[in-house]
DNA sequence: GCAAACAAACCGACCATACGGTATGTTTAT
DNA sequence: ATAAACATACCGTATGGTCGGTTTGTTTGC
């Protein structure tokens, strides 16, 4: 333990605040305007460093999303152990984790990023995959239309979000929140 | 005026292969690596002439974007004159108008220009300007919570399809668009 | 216990090139 | 003749990626 303050290289924790940082550049800049410099540069590391880590642009980018998406996975996982309901307890996950992120609005990495999906094949990949499984694991409980159209509807509600300047208001997000959620419950 | 058979220059024309050359191209490769160059030679023009019609690529992009705006409205007003019942006229339409450009796939050109709708702030704002003077317009007949529903969801379906590399089954965007449909009749 | 040897982490300079844009020439229409 | 509609050639720059070297950490031989 004596080891741990004196310790100059980090590979692991530059690691961390490359993705982290990564993911911050996406959000300022968009993610088709990413820069390597500007991802090392904001990690203080040179790009020399970051190519050490992440063989290639694509590669970074592909690892800050596998990231994000875990994190995500993470996030749905929790709110389902607090879910008592077995029916639709994915779907109520899911869109209440979409209004989380929505709520944060373009500060969430996920704005970027979750654009950037779908311009890049290989992430749409990704998505579709984590999704596909998730389905299949829930298929039980949430393969209800009710529930797939709850589903699609968060998306297309995170989706407005987006493309609001200042996103939607707070009080009308709550608003189709809730109905949403009635929408799990009922019937 | 009667000369029109031997004409050699149609501005209008190249004008126009332009505009349709650069949807598909976008397409292709993802606005984001979209490159004049490559506009240009689909279109069979020099980079040379392809700036004479639009100044910057960003000019370019704007007058793609505008132009898929336009068809998208004309659509949609061509389906809400057929449509005999006043409630909720304009989100049938709507939802319609983006199934039928959801069948369509990634060939689509707006598969790409709603893609990068969201990654330039600009092309965002025409978005949510036309869609604002729509919902203004018709705020008398589709206001009501469902029909926003209807619409929300119709985008993520819209957005679910373009996330899996050969789009949704046929028959599953089939029974979606028939459950939307009738949400906006009943109640 | 301690170097030597090896590997991982990182730096700094450089390269290749693709791309947006300009400047200027040439052809076509009115 | 004049202007629009193109073509050709070129430039500046930004950016992804390479490469040789340097520092830091770990293992091995004695």
């Amino acid at each position: 333990m004596s080891k741990a303050h004196k310790r100059e290289k980090q590979p692991e924790q530059v690691r961390r605040s490359l993705l982290d940082h990564a993911a911050r550049c996406a959000v300022d800049e968009g993610l088709g305007s990413l820069t390597l410099q500007a991802v090392a540069d904001a990690a203080s590391v040179t790009k020399g460093g970051l190519l050490h880590h992440f063989p290639s642009k694509q590669a970074l980018i592909e690892a800050v999303f596998e990231d994000l998406l875990g994190k995500l996975d993470m996030e749905i996982d929790r709110l389902m152990s607090e879910d008592a309901i077995d029916r639709g307890r994915f779907t109520r996950a899911y869109v209440d984790a979409f209004f989380q992120v929505t709520r944060d609005g373009a500060e969430s990495p996920w704005a970027a990023l979750s654009i950037s999906c779908m311009t890049d094949a290989r992430l749409r990949q990704l998505w579709s995959e984590w999704m596909r499984d998730r389905l299949e694991r829930h298929a039980q409980t949430d393969s209800h239309p009710a529930f797939k159209l709850a589903r699609y509807a968060a998306d297309g509600i995170w989706l407005a979000n987006l493309m609001e300047a200042d996103g939607l208001p707070a009080k009308e997000l709550a608003e189709l929140r809730d109905h949403l959620q009635n929408l799990t419950i009922q019937e």
